[in-house]
DNA sequence: CAATCGTGGAA
DNA sequence: TTTCCAAGATT
């Protein structure tokens, strides 16, 4: 049987000598590094996350300059990423801690919980990795390894089986005799679950839980941790306009919620007939040319994509409630766009010119 | 508190 | 091809 005061260090030997130690953000105790990381970590994987996280310091180097700039510039650079009110949270993040830290993060996981986007598990991994602090992380990785170990039943989604695991994170801590571990171990979690106790076949032969672990001992990796509760994902549809203008395309910003909240898209309608008319009161003829559609899956939904091409001769701009903009094609990059619609206009960036 | 919020990798 | 979901937070 393990006991729970082991598990820590055994977590901690194994970390050192088998553990990562070279991504971008580590070897730092930098909190913007630090931060950064965790907020673009947050549900997406490593592979990812690494060319996004380089440009994103090449460009804002500090939290100042990241709070200083506009939140357009922020989303031109997330574009792509997923889940977009993780850069407007982090955005606001940068100018709380420019304006009332003097530009110094916090310490505590109570304050830097406060902070937008810093929820419960992240403010525990900054105050760990940047300051050392003896802090619980809960996230998928440790969700995993802790359901196979111990044992524990339940999908970790679940409000009930999440409490269950975080008082038994709070237990597993390493004392107040190893605080000088505590980076280690908290890496240690992370890089066990991301590492060896993976989701489709765990390498249970290197894992140094191997002997008590119940999931191993059982053979109920697979079961372990329980699987989200299966849901039908509706499909929605919409048309979209590429509506060109010499070398430019209209853009509209969407709104600063809901999906792709804040990002550059293509003017968007219900149906055909509304497509048109959106097109003629940007100075499009009525003939709207059908392109390829396309479907693109998010989590909770499918979204068929009908797209229509025209051609405006003047670049009128209707009524300037919505911000809207001809951006020229060759600057296309620029704008923080949906992955679909940047997508489809690479495409047709390719074939039309 | 269950739903919302992206995208791409992996099997 | 389909299914699942990854260093979760917010409402």
């Amino acid at each position: 049987m393990l006991a729970l005061a082991d598990f820590s260090t055994h977590l901690i030997a194994w970390q050192r000598v088998h553990g990562r130690h070279d991504l971008p953000w580590q070897n730092t105790r930098d909190p913007y590094w630090i931060w950064l990381s965790e907020i673009m970590l947050q549900q997406t994987q490593v592979s990812t996350v690494i060319p996004y996280y380089a440009r994103f310091l090449a460009r804002f180097p500090d939290v100042n300059a990241l709070a200083a700039a506009p939140l357009d510039d922020v989303m031109a650079l997330w574009a792509g990423l997923g889940y977009y009110s993780r850069a407007r949270n982090l955005h606001r993040c940068a100018q709380a801690v420019s304006a009332e830290y003097g530009g110094h993060f916090p310490q505590t996981v109570d304050e830097l919980a406060e902070l937008p986007g810093i929820g419960r598990s992240t403010a525990a991994a900054i105050a760990s990795f940047a300051f050392g602090a003896r802090a619980t992380i809960l996230d998928g990785n440790v969700k995993r390894v802790l359901a196979r170990v111990f044992g524990i039943e339940g999908f970790p989604g679940e409000k009930r089986v999440e409490n269950t695991m975080w008082t038994l994170a709070e237990s597993l801590l390493p004392d107040a005799a190893h605080k000088d571990d505590v980076t280690a171990y908290t890496q240690g979690l992370m890089d066990l679950g991301a590492t060896l106790c993976v989701r489709g076949k765990p390498d249970c032969a290197r894992c140094p839980f191997a002997v008590d672990c119940v999931a191993n001992v059982t053979g109920r990796q697979r079961e372990l941790p329980a699987a989200r509760p299966k849901k039908t994902v509706p499909t929605r549809k919409t048309w979209m306009l590429v509506l060109k203008s010499g070398d430019t395309v209209l853009l509209e910003k969407r709104p600063p919620t809901g999906i792709w909240g804040g990002l550059w898209s293509l003017p968007e309608a219900a149906d055909e007939a509304a497509l048109v008319a959106v097109a003629h009161s940007f100075g499009g003829a009525d003939a709207l040319q059908r392109l390829s559609p396309l479907t693109h899956t998010f989590t909770h939904f499918k979204l068929d994509i009908e797209p229509r091409l025209g051609e405006s001769r003047g670049r009128l701009i209707q009524a300037a409630d919505a911000e809207t903009v001809w951006a020229p094609l060759a600057d296309i990059d620029s704008f923080g766009l949906p992955a679909p619609v940047r997508k489809l206009l690479n495409a047709l960036q390719g074939s039309l010119i």
